[in-house]
This record gives C-alpha cells, structure tokens and sequence, in this order.
DNA sequence: CCTGATTTATGCAAGAATGCATGGATTGGA
DNA sequence: TCCAATCCATGCATTCTTGCATAAATCAGG
C-alpha cells in the first residue's frame, strides 16, 4: 500500500470537468445549463476556467453554437469516464440511503425478463439492499394503471398521458436455429432459400404470419408445425432444433445453442422504452430502479456484457 | 444518439466527491487537507456536505481519524474510478497542451525496455503527440546526472540528494524455461531437484550464483552451460530451451513460450523506483512522461495489461 | 433584406465556499 | 498520571462563484 499517493493530478476542479461533459454532450452552453439546472453564463465560465486550467482549447466558438476541437473530443472520453462513475456513485448512494426501502415490480415481456432482468436485479440487490424486486413476466401489455406493475419494458411509445416514457434504444431480433437442424435444413444464402424450412410459431398466429411474408419470407401455415403462445417455450423450441426461432438478436448471438440462420438478414427493427408513472417517477426507490434500467438496457441490449 | 439525456444522478457537487476520495485513501480530513493544499475545514464541510447530499453516512467519527462505514467502501470504488479517470482526464491534457512538446530520454533495464516501455510509450504517444521518446536500454545504472536520460526505471533506492526517487512497488522474478527443456529436465518438485539442471547465467557470475545459493538452490559453475552478458539474450536463450533462466513472473506468465520451473519458488522481491533530477520534476513534459510511468508500472509488473 | 429566435459574452449584486484562528477531544508515550 | 501531539469541529472576515439582466452575434425563413 503505497500511503504517499500524489494527487496533484487529480486537483483541478471537477465541477469544471463536469461542465465540460454536459456542455459537449449537449451541444452548447445552454442546453447543458438546462440540463443542469443552472445558468448559462456559469456553465460559460466554467468551461473556460477548465480550458485555461489545462492549457488546452476545447470548443471552437464558432458562430451560434460551440464545436468540439480535436484535442476536446480526446479528453471528452475520460471525462465520460468520470459521469459514468459518478452517476454510479450517485445510484449506489441512493440505494444505501435508508430511505429508499420496500418493493418495486418489473414488468418485461418473457424473453426480456429471462434475459435482460437478471443482471439488472442482480445489480440492484447489490446497490440497495433495501429494495425487493418483483418480475412481471408477461406478453401482454401489463396494465401498470392497475398497478400491476411500477415500470414496464415495452416496445411501443405509450399513448396515455399519465404515463411517462423514456426511449432506451432500439433493439433488433432475427431468425435462429440450433446447429442440429441447420445441418438438416442443409444450406441457406437467402430468405428465399426458407420456402420449405420449419419455423416455431408464437404469439398472433396472423399477423407474425403477416410480418415474415411482409419480408419477403415465402412462407405459409405449412411451415408451422410447432407453435407456443409462449415466447420462452418458443425458444427452447427451436434450440431444441423442432424449426426456426425468432428472437433478439443479442440474446441468440449469446446462446451457445443457437445460431443465426442468415448472417444479418432479416432484421427486425422495434424500440425499448421505459415506462411508468407520471407520479412514480417522484418516488424515489422506483426512481432508482428506473435510472439503473436507464444506464443498464442500453449495453445489454447491444450484447455487450 | 439519444439527445435528451437524463443529467440529474450527475448533478451533484462533484468536488465533493473528490473530498470524498482523497479523505478515504488518505485515511484522516487534516492529510487530505496536506495533499489537496487545501484547508482541513474546508474538507470537513465537504464531507458533510456530500453526507448529506447523498443521504449517507460515510465517515464513522470514532475518537481522533475518521472511519470508512460499510456504506462509504460502497461508494468508495466508484469515487476511485472518478479520480482515475479524472488523472487521466489531467495527464491527457498536459499532453494535448502544446506547451509540452520535446524529447523525453527514459532509461530502464533491457528486460524492462522489451517489457514494459512498448505499452508505456505507445500511450504516451497517444495523449502526448508533442512528446518524443526516447529509450535507452542498459543494464547499466545509468547516470542521470551526465544527461544520458532524463527518467530511470531502477531497482534501488536512489542516494544521491540531487535525484529524487518514487517507490512504485515491489517486483518479483523466478525461474523460467521452455517446455521442450522441462520437458528434457523430467519433474521438478522442489529447488533441491535442479542440482543437475542447465542453467542460462547472466551479468556477474559470482554475485549471481552466491544469490541462487543462498537461496538453497545446490548449484555450482558446472551448472551454467550457456551464459550471456545480455538480458534479453539470457531470456531468449532459455526461451530456445538451452536451460532455465530468470526473469520478472509478469513477463515470463504473459510468455506462452515459457512456463515456471517451480509454481511459487523461488520468488526474488525487488524494488522498483522512478529517479530523476529534483530540478526535472519541475519541467511540465518530464512531469508528464513520470507521471505516465507511475500510472501505468504497478498495473503492468502486476500483470494485469 | 429583414425579422425573430437562439446562442454566447459581459456587468453587477447576492450568496456561498474558503482560509485562518481557536476550542474541544482523543491517543500514545514518558 | 500527565503531557504533548494530533485530529476534528466552530466562528468570522475575505474571496470567489453564481444568477439575473442585458448586449452582441449568428442563423433560419419569409
């Protein structure tokens, strides 16, 4: 343990490194000072007491508006660096702090809660001990009106004005198949190669019917031999090698037992968002949970663990 | 690119968290205060005032010091990822500053040269582009003072008043050699079964082989077949299977051409120090090429790349 | 070409953080 | 047991930062 450490380094004024993040995230002084809740011509200085601290130009002031300078975008990656630890900290402190007990109910679709929910809780139950956390599994649209749930994972924008949305990205799924049966179905290099393979059916018999034709798939009932209303069961379906299977694209990359049936055709496009109440975003612990959702989904979504 | 980000888990005072940090790792408000140039009110009222920003106790007030609460270790490892990247943020700067620019000379063993500058100045030609380097590999003590190089990577404690010295930690070295040889030597279970081995000598015989003895290793000069001047040609020597030879435990696991002859024995501990002239430190790019060297030499001699 | 909206920069008063000096408390050793 | 050293907490004058109001500058669109 060295005792004598030298922290000359690291004694420039964070608050300016701060500054300095939020202003090259957002684009310019004002946006970064109503994000931050303070005024422009603060944040204005701060950047410019940072500036001269280091000796380096970071924005060039040109015209209306502010652009990152080459030397500016090379230390923006350590200062994202020092935003990501502190909105750690700042998570984790809200999970120690005593005030943040009691329950908090996920919904996800079955997938999502079997794939992405896991780690999430994991890491929650280590940030704050105090929160218990419930998962919903269920394809339906979980009614959190009713308080079935506090926050949901869905893939549409939500209509009701009570509800708050946050949109976490876009996700992507396509077709898998175990090894097994792509070895039986023998070579494929385009989707019209899928007219006589076997697909796993679920959900709305129709319109998934509706969608794969829409992509050019040439399919019909005759290539549904199997079918589940559950997309879990779906799954283990085809990894069980009975047909193709569709699902994220991240969770079949990681699953050693699947494989994808083209490299990157097709590709399903649809959103994540977050969702809850207007009202439970004030509290605190479903707040908690909610920004942890925020900063996790992103990463594992783009199967980045 | 989600343009409405959500910046309030980062909105609080981040210097703050760096009262935090330092008073944590320093273990006392007064020696944080020291190292900060800064006053110990000062930091105290930061302290608190993160305490309750945050809502948690971090600090156990137990008679004189201050104690970490198991909440404020929590906290702590993310406030050490804001100071390094904050180190980081601050090195990088002085380097993108052009008032740094220049040659630099970092004089090490040959080992050490191979080993452990590469990576060294291939990120300093990263964040420094003004900076030279250039590295002068001897086995020598090199002599600082006649300005054959500006920054020595030494195994001994600096003497003389006019260097001033940093202990970066400790290293260990132990013995190495091919598989084809080991392989040729048959089991080796203990240091007292290489009374017939071959080994590969190096630098000064008798020094050398006293140190091998005292550490119970029954050799004598019948044992050294093979024998160079050279370090690295020691090394590669062993490493084409003529013998055993030694070597830093970092650099021989990380070899895939050289396995331990003994799992944990013997294990030679050494110092490592940074030495250069007093009045150097003081020069912004020497500054900044020491303060690289003392970043990144604990991680790499650990063997973590 | 001109207008309106939006941006960055400057002046000034209020507020907050800082440093110094000091008091109170605890530990370790003579 | 007492003393010296060390540490944390508090009060107060000073310095620094912040926020508001406003000016100057730039871009988009009619």
């Amino acid at each position: 343990m060295q005792e004598c450490m030298d922290w000359t380094s690291v004694n420039f004024d964070w608050n300016r490194a701060r500054a300095f993040l939020v202003t090259a995230e957002e684009g310019s002084l004002s946006a970064a000072a109503r994000a931050l809740n303070m005024a422009q011509p603060t944040l204005g200085r701060q950047v410019s007491a940072i500036e001269e601290e280091l000796g380096v130009t970071l924005f060039e002031r040109v015209g209306r508006g502010l652009e990152l300078t080459e030397a500016g975008s090379r230390l923006l990656v350590h200062a994202r660096t020092m935003g990501e630890a502190a909105q750690s900290l700042s998570l984790a402190a809200t999970g120690q702090s005593k005030a943040v007990e009691g329950h908090v109910a996920i919904s996800a679709t079955e997938l999502y809660s079997v794939w992405v929910l896991p780690r999430v809780v994991r890491h929650l139950r280590n940030i704050a001990p105090g929160i218990t956390i419930e998962v919903v599994s269920s394809n339906e649209i979980s009614d959190l009106k009713r308080r079935e749930a506090d926050i949901a994972i869905r893939n549409t924008r939500p209509d009701d004005p009570d509800l708050i949305g946050k949109l976490i990205g876009n996700d992507s799924g396509t077709f898998f198949a175990s090894p097994s049966y792509l070895e039986k179905l023998g070579p494929v290099s385009t989707l019209a190669d899928l007219a006589d393979a076997d697909f796993v059916g679920f959900g709305e018999f129709d319109e998934f019917l509706g969608a794969l034709q829409g992509f050019g798939v040439p399919i019909t009932k005759a290539n549904f031999p199997t079918r589940s209303a559950s997309h879990t069961a779906h799954w283990d379906l085809a990894k069980a090698g009975l047909g193709i299977g569709i699902g994220p694209c991240a969770m079949g990359d990681a699953d050693p037992g699947l494989h994808r049936v083209l490299p990157t055709e097709p590709q399903f496009e649809y959103p994540v968002w977050l969702v809850a109440h207007r009202e439970l975003r004030t509290n605190p612990r479903v707040r908690l949970v909610w920004d942890v959702l925020a900063e996790m989904l992103p990463g594992i979504l783009q199967g980045t663990p």
